[in-house]
RNA sequence: GCCCCCUUAGCUCAGCGGUAGAGCAACUGAUUUGUAAUCAGUAGGUCGGCGGUUCGAAUCCGUCAGGGGGCUCCA
């Protein structure tokens, strides 16, 4: 039978047998089967290197740059590293292994030996030893009995209860070295390409995710079929622990975290000046976008939430107080608040759609161990607005939205961003027929925005669908930040309506959405993303003037003064340092605009200016034209 | 909340059974500085809190608090 086989760019046609193995036939090519060549792809499914061809006739062949390379590397990696850490903890049982976005881990029940990160070094040279003979991994097909009673052997529950979930006639083991693990594939051929390895970290992870369950020991680990390749992975760790936005609120004195209020940030004047930029920058936007601005009260009556259904959903999460022995709570989120403005007044589809914003504040009880710098935190500001419609308007209104969300993502250097749609889930309220249409006007208006995105199809909320926007950042890492929700039920369980053109009250559609997710959350990422060299209009600090000596500080506050009615934010060095160590201070504050005044300077009323952006600098420029163009260079984009 | 790890000066960290150290920052003085660290000096810590073991605890054990890594990307 012939089969055509694609490898970088060539296309080889060959005769074959379907019980030849993939790799026999490039190894009769010549082609690197094992060592460039890990994986293949046919018919839109993995395929081994090991399996006979069968029936398909064309194969992808992929290496290390595919994700199904990747996939399978780490999945393999993931054996080898049980098979070391059994040889060094005999009685450890494994239970789960699987390759994830950056590496791969293994869950591990240690019983009474446990391992601490002093041991990763040992598990990495066994690991290694095991990689380099290299080991063979061979697929057995093996009856539900075979396969029951090797782990009852092995005294491990875990592999057991996973086996009886099985379809018992589609079991199957992979055999590599001395090791055998339960698992369905796909792995490489062999070991030969794992040629270097990380363990990262250890981490508790409930058996099958379930708190009530015991508690394994998971092992994080990564391995690369370079050894160079491990070490830039190793510098980008670095670099990324570098641009820790936890690290850099404190050194730039944005913002710190108390025990007297453990996930409850402080904001310093610093970070002050950049939040309240960021909004400002923001709500002029919606203000231009025919939204208006609303704020609703921080603590509403329990009742307002047992209407809204957050009291029995929610409650876990929610703050409660009491006022005059009646009990209240504390919002952890906008909506309520922003439908009781909505049906303050009688409103008529004249008044549709209605957009309304609420930079909001809200508290929620995330458990201890989530909290995470302000990517977690117990208190936050929604850019939260609610759109209230007719379901006609949903896709303009969509379309609308999904053009503001392009801008502000781009206005940060989002540039690459994933969209997912959420659709109906299993439990849900509504008629089908205006979930097709709500799904399809959110579809709609993806495609005439040009927008590519994925589906998760069940995972809306049981009140509609939704879009959830991910963006990446400089580091390539991958941030959720804005979501649009479409609502069909809390418009009726506040009874919301408008007076339609046929004079009677209909029910309007309620968008909920956030772009940025909340301000808190999205400065956190903005520092991971810039490693805390902000763009020019959002830096707490714009100009810093450094005098050369304390002679010139009376022109350097005649400087400040100017520069501050022009709405530039500024501050002065006046330490008595020399002119190195004050650069050197103000490039570590990452501040964008370093403005140097000595003798020449005032003399001849200019200024020095130094330019982290471009990495510049621009000696003797008049001051007038110095402010001028600051002004204009330091406006927020449009 | 649960598991593992961590908590020493404002920050970054060393010390790991014999009674507390460095660098930077702060303060004082000298210096008046030209584009990434001037020199000298001073001060600062009940070693996260509480309890225990010990002749003796920052160090060992327990406990509480806070922080970090995680807690279905699934054979």
């Amino acid at each position: 039978m012939q089969r055509l086989l694609h490898w970088q760019g060539q296309t080889y046609e060959v005769q074959a047998e379907a019980d030849e193995p993939l790799y026999a036939i490039l190894e009769h090519l010549g082609l690197p089967a094992g060592t460039a060549i890990l994986t293949a792809k046919a018919d839109g499914k993995i395929h081994e290197l090991q399996a006979p061809v069968g029936n398909h006739t064309e194969f992808h062949l992929l290496g290390w740059d595919a994700p199904e390379g990747k996939y399978v590397f780490w999945h393999s990696s993931a054996h080898i590293l049980a098979e070391a850490i059994l040889s060094l903890r005999p009685e450890a049982k494994p239970t789960i292994g699987p390759p994830i976005e950056n590496g791969f881990y293994y869950d591990i029940d240690f019983g009474s030996s446990p391992i601490s990160p002093e041991d990763f070094q040992r598990i990495e040279e066994r690991f290694l030893e095991l990689a380099g003979q290299p080991e063979y991994f061979v697929r057995k097909k093996v009856s539900l009995e075979q396969a029951i009673d090797y782990y009852e052997k092995q005294k491990n529950p875990y592999k057991v209860e996973l086996i009886r979930e099985l379809p018992p006639d589609d079991i199957t083991f992979y055999e590599s070295g001395g090791f055998v693990d339960l698992c369905k594939g796909p792995h490489l051929w062999h070991s030969g390409p794992i040629r270097a390895v990380k363990v990262l970290s250890l981490a508790g992870a409930y058996w099958r995710g379930d708190s009530r369950k015991p508690q394994l020991t998971r092992v994080y680990a990564i391995s690369f079929p370079e050894k160079q390749l491990l070490d830039e992975y190793v510098a980008f760790l670095e670099e990324a622990s570098k641009r820790d936005h936890r690290h850099l609120g404190r050194v730039l004195r944005l913002f710190s975290f108390h025990e007297e209020g453990p996930g409850f940030p402080f904001w310093h004047p610093k970070g002050m000046r950049l939040l309240n930029a960021l909004q400002d920058w923001m709500r002029g936007k919606l203000l231009r976008r025919g939204y208006e601005e609303i704020k609703t009260p921080l603590i509403l009556t329990q009742r307002l939430w047992e209407q809204s259904g957050h009291y029995e959903n929610y409650r876990e999460n929610m703050y409660f107080t009491e006022i005059d022995e009646q009990p209240y709570a504390i919002k952890p989120m906008n909506c309520p608040g922003s439908t009781i403005v909505y049906r303050t007044e009688r409103r008529s589809y004249r008044d549709l759609p209605l957009r309304l914003f609420e930079f909001g504040l809200v508290h929620r009880h995330e458990l201890s161990g989530v909290l995470t710098g302000l990517f977690r935190v117990r208190a936050f500001t929604q850019d939260d607005a609610h759109i209230y419609c007719t379901p006609d308007q949903i896709e303009s209104e969509i379309t609308d939205l999904l053009h503001l969300v392009n801008e502000v993502y781009d206005a940060f250097g989002f540039t690459q961003r994933e969209i997912y749609l959420s659709t109906r889930p299993e439990k849900y309220i509504g008629s089908l027929e205006l979930w097709a249409q709500a799904e399809g006007a959110l579809a709609a208006a993806l495609q005439s925005a040009g927008l590519s995105y994925q589906i998760n199809p069940g995972e809306g909320a049981f009140y509609g669908p939704k879009i959830d926007f991910i963006v990446r950042d400089s580091l390539r890492r991958r941030w959720q930040l804005g979501t649009v929700q479409l609502d069909f039920s809390m418009p009726r369980r506040f009874g919301l309506e408008y007076i339609g053109p046929d004079g009677q009250p209909h029910v309007p559609v309620m968008i909920h959405r956030a772009i940025l997710g909340s301000f808190e959350r999205f400065i956190g990422v903005l520092l991971e993303h810039t490693g805390g060299e902000l763009p020019l209009w959002l830096a707490p600090v714009q100009v810093k003037i450094v005098p050369v000596s304390e002679k010139y500080v009376e022109y350097a506050r005649e400087i400040a003064r100017d520069l501050a009615q022009r709405g530039v934010r500024w501050s002065i060095d006046e330490s008595d340092e020399k002119l190195g160590k004050k650069i050197r201070e103000a490039e570590q504050e990452k501040i964008p605009l370093i403005w140097v005044v000595g003798a020449q300077e005032a003399e001849n009323r200019t200024v020095s200016i130094r330019d982290r952006l471009f990495r510049r600098r621009y000696d003797g420029i008049p001051l007038a034209q110095a402010i001028e163009e600051t002004w204009k260079a330091v406006q927020s984009p449009s």
